[in-house]
DNA sequence: TGTACATCAGTGAACGCGCGTTCACTGATGTAC
DNA sequence: TGTACATCAGTGAACGCGCGTTCACTGATGTAC
């Protein structure tokens, strides 16, 4: 008696809502996002949304999934692109991918990493699993690197003072909330490259961060360059050795 | 025939709206921002308030040149309290400061370094002198550092290639639209020393915006304590010499 | 092979909300004469 | 010293707007018999 109903074209309404839901935000900035806006945009009704959406949270966590996902999968191509090259070219490339996808999706890195919606929180048990792919990608890449002998960690930059082993635990914290396959990877990885992971990914973060508000550009002149220069000042920093630095 | 007001009851009024603009921001995010609100929170009716501001974006304008000016009030107590101590010392409270200001006030600093308000852009001329005060006296703080024979900056934190000049031009570029005050003081300051004031200034506002919006808490257990980790790491990567860095 | 019917995807009207801004107004107050 | 009056600070009603969400509905469609 139920009638069978074509999934493709569902499937292809939702995505079709979610991409236009994204070009909203590239051109009207995050807060611009509305049900009815996309709904008109697409040339439909509002409530047909509701179909699809059980609300406007349920649609901004779903585009918040989507973009960690996203990040990981172009960091992840890159991973696989350059696995046979040295573990520091590897690492480099993923760093810069990862900056790459933040500006070329500036909308969507500023709904992952810019000022919170406020009355919103997306549920950590669906964003969780999907930050932490990039984060394990980039860890155990540094895993890797530090298997060579081209890396000697200065002390200042593994010393970090009281807190060791409470950023250790409070990965691991999260770790637990993810796959598996991610938990094993994490568990057989050294506490250098952990801390090597946040101290890394916090600089180049923060950078991004500044270059997507526009406040890194006037003091800058071209953050295209800026970027990698500090991406290799990061290298030299760490102890890797120059000759192995692209 | 005019009839002379009170001056002091009028400002009192003016500074009441900010700082309940500034309370609301706090307990709603930027977004939650409304004259309407803000004439609810004081028991006036919204339209009153249009006699203290044109409109929504002349508030708001006031609101980011006073945010740039305590930073900078901040910035520039903590510079005169340590003036009589070595320089590696004040900067590191310089930018103990800064971040504090950062923590205290966080509405505001999102206000002024978070998402862009769709549609409204701060004059320019009103802003961009309220910034350079920070800016400057990092730069200046640094320019003395410079002058002792503490520091061996390292070839690659200042071989910016293919930037430096357009940095160095930049910069001015921007302090052409500051007072001639910090005009003189900017010209007379070495090119080293812009390059460091730029380069520590984005590493550490980064780590400060990834704090802000959370993202560094679940990788990092006390941000307090990595903060002060950074910093230092930063210094000794700088070439300051150990025994000089508190 | 024909038909009754459940389901699906979407419509259109309506709800109540908060917003920025305008406008005509009012009562208090200080000043000019 | 008394009074007319300009100004000031603020009120209250109203405007049009876009928003999320609900609800009763409709026409198309595939399936069961």
């Amino acid at each position: 008696m139920p009638r069978k109903v074509n999934p493709e074209e569902r499937k292809a309404q939702y995505e079709a809502i979610k991409q236009t839901a994204r070009d909203l935000m590239r051109d009207q900035g995050t807060s611009g996002l509305s049900i009815r806006a996309i709904a008109r945009e697409l040339g439909m009704t509002a409530p047909a949304l509701y179909y699809y959406f059980e609300n406007m949270d349920a649609l901004t966590t779903a585009l918040i999934v989507d973009g960690f996902h996203g990040i990981a999968d172009a960091m992840a191509e890159t991973q696989s692109a350059y696995a046979s090259a040295h573990p520091a070219t590897q690492l480099m490339e993923i760093l810069k991918t990862y900056r790459r996808w933040a500006i070329t999706n500036q909308a969507d890195f500023q709904l992952l990493y810019g000022n919170p919606i406020p009355g919103f929180h997306a549920p950590r048990e669906v964003t969780v699993p999907a930050v932490m792919r990039g984060f394990v990608i980039l860890t155990t890449t540094i895993h890797r690197l530090l298997e060579t002998d081209d890396v000697t960690i200065p002390d200042h930059m593994l010393k970090l003072p009281d807190i060791t082993h409470e950023t250790y635990m409070g990965v691991i914290a999260n770790v637990r909330e993810t796959t598996a396959e991610q938990r094993d990877l994490m568990s057989s990885v050294s506490v250098d490259a952990l801390t090597l992971t946040v101290v890394g990914w916090g600089q180049m973060h923060g950078l991004i961060m500044l270059e997507l508000f526009n406040h890194l550009q006037p003091v800058v002149g071209d953050a295209d360059a800026y970027y990698v220069h500090q991406l290799r000042g990061m290298f030299i920093n760490m102890g890797v050795k120059p000759d192995v630095i692209p």
